[in-house]
RNA sequence: CCGGAGAUGGUGGAGUGGUCAAUCACACCAGACUGUAAAUCUGGCGGCUUAGCCUACGCAAGUUCGAAUCUUGCUCUCCGGA
């Protein structure tokens, strides 16, 4: 029955073998977001030659178009897009989000927006009504509403109404055939005040159970009946939340979990937390998240600043990696929902996360954001990225990143891309999503050797400390 | 040669007496992007010692407190006719 066999071991980190019905990946692994069954812009055979294990695909857009019965009929979403390899679905718990809170908050998954002054972030934080007139103002353009049941959609795509329970989610992935379903959750924004937050984790647990249920159910006659079930791992920045919820997933009858939510850094969530001090000065050393200072966090003070909230959020995330890893069953692969900036395979690898997925990728390419190693001035502060569109590069005869060897450094040149960039040439988006797929993808993989070497701490001090 | 129309910032093209260093688009420059409503979004884009000042709407001279906007001349471009 297990399906997760640990290889190697160094502190919390592992190094693993996921068995799935489509074949076993080796982890930690980074899995491309294929949405809308397409990584886009890129070919199945794009994905194997970049060293895709497994990608992701998405219950909400999935059902909306073409729809789920559709992909069913046509024997299963990996026979639909020609992909023999394991998907992850997810559950359709992001564009809860990603539709609903999102908007309303004025937040992304990350880092807080800065927000106009006008609106104001109330400088007392006990007043919470200044938020809720700004939460007010963002009402109507929000297209997706939690209800106890489930979710409640409003197509993006022609303004028809759905409700996703917990149950139709299931049957959705069940009908894809799915190598690992994920449950459905609702992701807390930073905003979410205190008592929300309670309600919101008790029916997100309901949710999980249901799901549960349902997928033990119907698992056999479903199109790949040797699917998995994630759980989710839901929370705020909360050292105490984060920690119950792990003690409460991993009583449950899952094959793995998945660790969400929105990791921003709000008002009301710091307060119960250790904030590390570099937290508060990022100019101070960038290692280890340690817990040196019991000072608040406000908001008011950083959002001025961007680089600040971002790495502020960061920090949230690889300390709620921190507070959760050592709660869990050492046998369940760990997957974090969303996350694979190339700092995050580090820092959370080192805590012991397995699996990642994260759209940067593959957005970042078809922005003209293309990764580089620190030895061609890749850094934490650029994120290891190098804006193609740059002047610098407009007649630069070298790879985008030396060394690297997928299939577009092997044969074109940053001015050729920059190129193809600025002349909106779609071939740009192929061989730009190609390299930063094959970029992280490589980097898992050579992270996973040095655990096996024990050779992780040199790695990763060559990267961060570049 | 005659008649008509017009000359605005890298380009196209608004503006037709003060609120114009000049709408807008494109181009260009820089930045952002974390379970994809994203081939998207944000900012800059005459110069400078930049909360201000200087030079600017073909060239020159006027009218006016004040002109990219009105007058005259010049130069050039386009259309029609000889």
């Amino acid at each position: 029955m297990a399906n997760f066999k640990i290889v190697s071991k160094d502190g919390m980190m592992r190094a693993g073998i996921l068995k799935t019905a489509h074949g076993e990946i080796k982890t930690p692994i980074y899995m491309p977001v294929g949405t809308q069954g397409s990584v886009k812009a890129l070919s199945p055979e794009d994905l194997k030659g970049a060293g895709a294990q497994i990608i992701l695909g998405n219950t909400y857009h999935l059902y909306l178009r073409p729809g789920s019965k559709l992909i069913k009929k046509m024997g299963g979403l990996h026979k639909f897009m020609n992909w023999d390899k394991p998907i992850l679905t997810d559950s359709g718990g992001f564009q809860a989000f990603s539709l609903g809170a999102m908007i309303a908050h004025g937040v992304r998954k990350v880092p807080l927006l800065k927000r106009d002054s006008k609106y104001g972030i109330s400088k007392d934080k006990t007043n919470a009504k200044n938020l809720t007139g700004l939460f007010e103002k963002s009402k109507n353009q929000v297209l997706s509403t939690i209800k106890e049941e489930g979710v409640e959609f409003k197509s993006h795509l022609d303004g028809s109404k759905h409700l996703l329970t917990p149950e139709k989610s299931m049957e959705v992935q069940l009908d894809l055939g799915s190598d690992i379903v994920l449950v459905l959750d609702e992701l807390l924004s930073p905003y979410h005040d205190p008592r929300y937050v309670k309600k919101s984790l008790e029916r997100t647990h309901n949710w999980e159970q249901q799901s549960l249920t349902y997928f033990k159910k119907h698992l056999k006659e479903s199109t790949n009946p040797k699917a998995q079930l994630f759980g989710i791992l839901q929370g705020v920045y909360d050292k105490e939340i984060r920690v119950n919820e792990a003690k409460w997933v991993a009583n449950q009858d899952f094959d793995g979990v998945s660790i969400g939510g929105s990791f921003g850094i709000s008002e009301y969530w710091p307060a119960r937390s250790v904030i590390p001090n570099e937290v508060r000065n990022p100019s101070t050393s960038l290692s280890d998240v340690t817990e040196t200072s019991s000072e608040v966090l406000r908001l008011p003070s950083v959002a001025q600043d961007n680089i600040n909230v971002n790495w502020a959020a960061s920090k949230a995330i690889y300390q709620t990696m921190e507070w959760v890893a050592s709660e869990l069953p050492e046998e369940w692969p760990r997957h974090g929902l969303g996350l694979g900036e190339i700092r995050d395979f580090f820092e959370c690898i080192e805590r012991g996360i397995d699996m990642f997925d994260c759209v940067a990728p593959t957005r970042r390419a078809r922005n003209g954001s293309l990764y580089i190693q620190p030895k061609n001035g890749g850094t934490p502060k650029n994120k290891f990225t190098l804006n193609i569109t740059r002047a610098e590069f407009v007649d630069d005869p070298k790879p985008i990143d030396l060394g690297c060897e997928c299939y577009t450094c092997q044969n074109f040149s940053r001015a050729y891309l920059r190129h193809l960039y600025l002349s909106r040439e779609i071939l740009f988006h192929r061989l730009a999503s190609i390299h930063n797929v094959y970029f992280c993808l490589h980097l898992v993989e050579q992270i996973r050797q040095s655990i096996i070497d024990k050779q992780f701490k040199k790695l990763k001090n060559k990267w961060l400390n570049s």
